[in-house]
DNA sequence: AATGAATGAGATTTCATTCAT
DNA sequence: GATGAATGAAATCTCATTCAT
């Protein structure tokens, strides 16, 4: 009917699946995966319940393109960051990376914080999440060392846990945390007076 | 006149109201609420489906009942250690419960951890969960001053951060943490070495 | 861009409810509200369990369906004989239309008696009916006052009584009523020799 | 142990027997069989649920018990009117007893109205029903013969159906219908100037 | 005789997925 | 590619009935 170029279809189909992948973010993150209707998504995404399938052969599929494009993001910060060899810098550059995921994603994290609670309940996402819980610690373990602190090891796993435990909290209290006093703490504790 | 005495009827109730809070509580923390069929809380407590009506009115109801019963053991907990008045020994008491708390609930954990981040899905709970957060900090704030610790409300915020963080990542990883090095880590960071 | 043009959407969505509505109306009068699964109602209906949904949010919103389109039926009838003028005229098309409708109508009209026994079960409904129980008197009361005939108030009561009545017997003894013998008898004691 | 004589033991098993009956009648007539639940009445009566079982097969057991208690008062009522010759009298004395039941026996007389509309759920209780129905019209027959009114046969149609016509709508709107007018009027119409 | 806890079949309702157009 | 009506498995919940004491 209408003469549209290949690259016209390219660009249409690829509008739909974003407004599915989002719309199905924002709600698997608010709402939880299982309590989040197929039909629910289509409405916010408004696209028509049977096009998700066209995209999607499941709604776990949707869940793990959801995840895919997750990491995909959150890998690129992370390259940027392995371009710093300056360990005070590159320390402060994860700071900045971190603490922009937490207020920038609060949907993304809130559903990788759900679904690192049900591991075991999708396997293929398992994985990518572990491996991300991971990917950090060496490497903050060794800026540590390089900054000459004491423990580093322990003060690694202590620095990690608290920036899960902020971004926990963060999704709980919200606003009423204060996100750039906590940065400006971490800073100084390890950057400025270390 | 009746065929059991009161106390009978009453230790027989007793008992499948604590059956089935039992294994509620397991599936609701492994599975997630949505993902748990009340049939399948049944057969995990060896009750019959319709027995869990008697005790609950809804399957949410069950879920509140969880929450309480999980919230007057974690109550009881606190009471002990506001007994306590040396700082260092309260402080200490504190880690203690913390992470006997950690290692010896983690199904209660893992439950309010996911209830945490779906807050405003079941208003009744919301209530006693951001209480629950909120409970702890005056009292640390105040603990960690009067052992002398500089920036003590910013420190407060780390402290807490990091151990919520630990127990999240504790149900993630499991034994492969060890929870007594960081345990001996923070006894040494802020009590012994302050 | 839709496969189908609203106006054919349009008729399915009509079909399947009518089928709905239908089946329903039988299966309540017959077997009662509560005695009617939503099972055999799609079963009757050829339609499946689920699709009973997408038309009606729940059981008692389809009874509810039912009412309307019934009391719509009912109101076009009545309408009619109110353009007629000459009393005698207007009394006939009233047994007329009486008729009609208990010989016509046995589901609504068991439905109906049904409901009417079970007042404030469904406020909803209640207000209609008992609408449509007032409606008559007035208009009766006037025909008959036309008519010369004494005690047209008292007159009126009973003969609206006896409609009811016969309308009662009919759904119990069914053709073993001669609806035709009493509508003659009625013709005669009230407009041919009143 | 207490040693009660054995008549004492029927009393009281006659007394129980008894709230049941009545209890479920009530709400059998108010809610409709189908609606309510076993439970209720056991509250209702006063009774422990189980103790339901021993004096009723089920609960269907238990409304044709019903019936069957509401049947044998009816035939009290009509044995009695059948001792008097007169026909002006024994007309009065039939007014007399309908007007008696429809007022004072609510229950009853509703309860019977839904499962006359429900034939052939029940078959026990049909045939009584029928009869029931059957029973008085060739006595009326025969009286308004005998007072020399004219068409008699269907004039006692119409009599029995005004009957059951006023004893449901007396259901329906209860005090609002003024039941001694129209018995002052039908006793006008048939006896003093029929 | 009386109690009420326990059972499980079956009712209502939801929702992931399919399919004709 | 897009639509939304249709399906049916499975979830939540109810309730008649049984049973140990």
């Amino acid at each position: 009917m209408s003469p549209r170029s290949e690259a016209q279809w390219q660009e249409m189909r690829e509008q739909s699946r974003e407004k599915i992948l989002s719309a199905a973010l924002e709600l698997f993150a608010e709402r939880g995966f299982h309590n989040t209707p197929i039909q629910q998504i289509a409405k916010k995404a408004e696209v028509a319940k049977g096009l998700i399938y066209r995209y999607f052969d499941s709604k776990e599929d949707l869940l793990v393109g959801i995840i895919h494009s997750a990491f995909k993001e959150g890998d690129d910060y992370l390259e940027e960051a392995n371009t710093i060899t300056d360990p005070k810098e590159k320390l402060k550059m994860m700071f900045d990376i971190s603490f922009d995921y937490i207020k920038g994603q609060p949907h993304h994290n809130r559903l990788l914080m759900q679904l690192s609670l049900q591991l075991d309940q999708f396997p293929v996402i398992t994985q990518m999440i572990v491996a991300k819980y991971h990917a950090n610690m060496p490497n903050l373990e060794n800026l540590l060392e390089e900054l000459g602190i004491p423990d580093h090891k322990l003060e690694a796993n202590f620095l990690i846990a608290a920036l899960d435990g902020i971004a926990l909290r963060y999704l709980i209290f919200k606003e009423a945390m204060d996100l750039n006093l906590l940065k400006e703490g971490l800073l100084k504790k390890y950057i400025e007076h270390p």
